[in-house]
DNA sequence: ACCCTCGCATTTTTT
DNA sequence: ATGCGAGGGT
């Protein structure tokens, strides 16, 4: 529970009256000056629990980072007993550069980042308490997949019918609820491998620790489990941070409102902010009801409501709230602007994908004429495959486009295979980087060695570098693949070596090249071979940037993304989810079909939520337009490469029609050229008009059936840490069996290495582990 | 051990 | 259409 935190500051309450009478010390809070009164209210109401509705486009960073510094300056707080947290890098950059020119940048803001940077922060400070050591190594997307596929494999599932991705979402969904193995409920546990899903989730949670790791989840749900059993942990971070600030509340999902909620209770001083109407993360588990419960889950919270719009005119504000009124379960703001009505948003209906891509160069073109600089014209979809068909048209038009959120920096294979020979050199334990690379370039290494690897990793309780480091003084290992495993661990003793020597960027040069990494590419003679070794000359480059290997691998673990300054304007294409906190003059928005927008998906999945879900990435894509905001909708679409008719969006019927105006293109039309027969005939010609009761079924359901619900539970059968090898210590004489060698007697041994005579194969120097007493 | 071919899936995405 | 992964063939 919450403890009532309901008493204001008396400061508060003498400021309920109209704040320029207000008589402060004048030009004490300078910064104060240029707010509205709402903005105001929401800067100065600094004790207890405040929500901060703050709609599309009303100040709500400058409210967040003016109050941040109104703490500082009022004397409250300092910087490091503020806790402000955000879900983005970019946004906790974007914070703190702005936070710096009230401060001054010589005061840092230590706890102003993203809910996994801060959990990061904190889980190294104790990483004990949760079983880890501070360490630890942060896995990506990527490793955690290989890992959960090493579960499955360990528990003879068969990867096809029950894939690594669906058991990584399961676990992600349960770490994001909260929930670690003991509570996951038997319902739930069944969907995965009839009934095993838990025990698998605990599975990997035992691979994970014995790895010294965590996955992304972890990085939260470690946290609030660390002040869940350490009190006294949680009681020092409680007053430690005597002021919180959340940024984008409604995204948060279960953990980040649980360890938020375990913090706040310390001082009560919580303040968040967020958009119950912009919460469009619903899929990877933000729960609205998190700001719509803010009331009742800290009793006495002020609410402030920005309504004030200073972003778009006044006919796209119309329609985009006539447009949000049509979900139930808001808090309920409008937006009001005191600009001019400005251009009526349009919807222009077009023949086909091509044709709209064609409408939007031309329109775009128009534009540009018109004084509009492309880096203020943007093209936002609901789907990623949507976006080729305008870069194909703009390639074609010459046109400059850049498109945002596409594969980031370091998700590219080259950029992981360079982190995974610097994780080597910096934590040689780190066995998913030492997978991913030692066969990379290609060695001669393969499935077999490494299976050994393995095995003896797994009973000797090492990692695979360690393991390999001892076989490699035995025989169990063929020749050729010894030769070639022992030539590797010299490089990377070479390599561990230097790192005390020399720069880190220098290092990671050397690597590169004496790995063979960079020839590989040299080699490779495919078009972008030369774009993957100027990505790692950027790589090298910007390690210099930070200070060692170890702060330049927990930065990229965590920010997974380079910042890429680049010249000359461009139109920006972009998904919607991407566009959120962003802001152009002109904003096109095709695709707004039945079927793709809303996204069948999301209805099928989630019913009327995932449809107000699909409501409000609508509505965020019009509140993204300053000045004029362009709806296209088209009769044929082609997906997954055959076309497909399809009728307009709910969306469009839904919005006002004082704010908006209708238009087709003539082919769309039925009047020009293209097809008019077919069109009409198919009854799109008035389709702006045609009833929702006309929406086709077109897009195809996939059933998963027979997932959920097969087979009765297991018991989970526990997986600890690796049982060390047996210790049967033999002695010179001893009888032995070899599963490769067959039987053999001890000649000698030398710690865990045994020198056999084996009746067979003859004299072996093999790994005590590998054998047991003759039966 | 490596290469090639076949089959399958394909919303949204941060950290 | 396309790309990625797995399995089979060389």
């Amino acid at each position: 529970m919450i403890r009532p935190v309901a008493q204001f500051s008396e400061d508060f309450d003498a400021d309920a009256g109209p704040p320029p009478e207000r008589a402060r010390a004048p030009g004490r809070f300078p910064y104060l000056d240029g707010l509205n009164p709402e903005q105001r209210a929401a800067v100065e109401a600094l004790d207890g629990p405040v929500l901060v509705l703050a709609g599309a486009g009303v100040g709500k960073t400058r409210v967040l980072t003016t109050r941040i510094a109104h703490l500082i300056a009022s004397g409250r707080a300092r910087a490091h007993e503020i806790l402000a947290v955000t879900f983005t890098n970019k946004a906790a950059r974007e914070m703190r550069e702005r936070v710096s020119v009230f401060t001054g940048s010589h005061q840092g803001m230590p706890w102003l980042g993203t809910f996994h940077s801060i959990g990061v922060k904190i889980l190294r400070m104790h990483a004990e308490l949760v079983g880890l050591r501070s360490n630890f190594t942060i896995l990506d997307t990527d490793d955690q997949l290989r890992l959960m596929k090493q579960v499955l494999q360990a528990e003879n599932l068969d990867d096809k019918r029950w894939p690594a991705r669906a058991l990584a979402s399961l676990i992600d969904g349960w770490k994001n609820r909260g929930l670690d193995p003991a509570h996951v409920s038997p319902s739930e546990s069944a969907a995965f491998a009839g009934g095993r899903g838990a025990a698998l989730y605990a599975a990997y949670q035992a691979r994970l620790k014995t790895l010294n790791a965590v996955d992304f989840g972890d990085l939260l749900l470690e946290a609030l489990r660390l002040f869940r059993e350490n009190p006294d942990v949680l009681e020092l971070f409680q007053r430690r941070f005597r002021y919180i600030l959340v940024d984008e509340y409604q995204d948060t999902n279960a953990v980040q409102y649980l360890w938020l909620r375990l913090l706040a209770q310390g001082r009560g001083n919580v303040c968040c902010v967020g958009d119950d109407d912009q919460s469009i993360y619903g899929w990877r588990g933000a729960d609205v009801d998190n700001i719509l419960r803010f009331e009742t889950d800290f009793p006495g919270a002020r609410v402030i409501r920005l309504e004030r719009n200073y972003r778009s005119g006044g006919h796209i504000l119309g329609l985009a709230s006539g447009l949000i009124a049509h979900n139930r379960g808001r808090l309920g703001k409008t937006l009001f602007t005191d600009a001019p009505m400005g251009e009526k948003p349009t919807v222009t209906g077009v023949w086909d994908s091509q044709e709209e891509a064609r409408v939007v160069g031309e329109a775009i073109e128009q534009a540009q004429r018109d004084g509009t600089s492309l880096d203020d014209i943007a093209i936002l979809v609901r789907a990623s495959f949507q976006m080729r068909e305008f870069e194909e048209r703009f390639i074609t038009m010459g046109l400059p486009y850049k498109v945002i959120g596409g594969p980031r920096f370091y998700e590219r294979a080259e950029i992981r295979d360079a982190l995974a020979y610097m994780r080597c050199v910096a934590q040689p334990d780190d066995d998913l980087a030492f997978e991913r690379i030692y066969n990379t370039p290609k060695r001669g290494l393969g499935e077999a060695t490494l299976a050994i690897l393995h095995e003896f990793g797994r009973r000797a309780g090492v990692s695979l570098m360690r393991a390999a480091q001892m076989l490699i003084e035995t025989e169990e290992l063929k020749a050729r693949p010894r030769q070639l495993l022992r030539e590797l661990l010299k490089s990377f003793d070479r390599w561990h070596q230097r790192s005390g020597e020399i720069a880190h960027e220098e290092l990671a040069q050397v690597v590169l090249e004496e790995s063979g990494y960079v020839d590989m590419w040299k080699a490779e003679r495919t078009p972008d071979a030369a774009g993957r070794l100027d990505n790692l000359k950027e790589l090298v480059r910007s390690m210099g940037e930070f200070p060692d290997l170890g702060a330049f691998l927990e930065h990229v673990s965590l920010v997974m993304d380079v910042e890429s300054a680049d010249a000359g304007e461009r139109v920006s294409i972009m998904t919607l989810h991407a566009a959120k906190g962003l802001e152009f003059d002109l904003v096109f928005l095709p695709g707004w079909e039945e079927g793709l927008f809303p996204h069948q998906r999301s209805l099928d999945d989630n019913g009327r939520s995932g449809l107000e879900e699909e409501r409000r990435l609508a509505y965020v894509g019009i509140t993204r337009a300053r000045r004029a905001a362009k709806i296209l909708h088209a009769a044929n679409r082609r997906v997954r490469g055959l076309w497909q008719t399809s009728v307009p969006s709910r969306f469009i019927e839904e919005l006002p029609p004082d704010h908006v105006e209708i238009e087709e293109t003539a082919s769309a039309s039925g009047f020009g050229g293209y097809g008019v027969s077919r069109f009409d005939a198919a009854g799109f010609g008035s389709r702006y008009e045609t009833p929702g009761s006309r929406r086709a079924e077109q897009w195809t359901r996939r059933e998963e059936a027979g997932a959920y619900g097969r087979g009765g539970l297991r018991p989970a059968e526990p997986r600890g840490l690796p049982r060390p090898a047996p210790s049967a210590g033999f002695a010179a004489g001893a009888r032995v069996f070899h599963l490769k060698f067959g039987p053999g007697s001890v000649v000698a041994s030398d710690g865990p290495k045994l020198t056999i005579d084996f009746d067979r194969a003859g004299r072996k120097l093999v790994m005590e582990s590998f054998v047991t007493a003759e039966p």
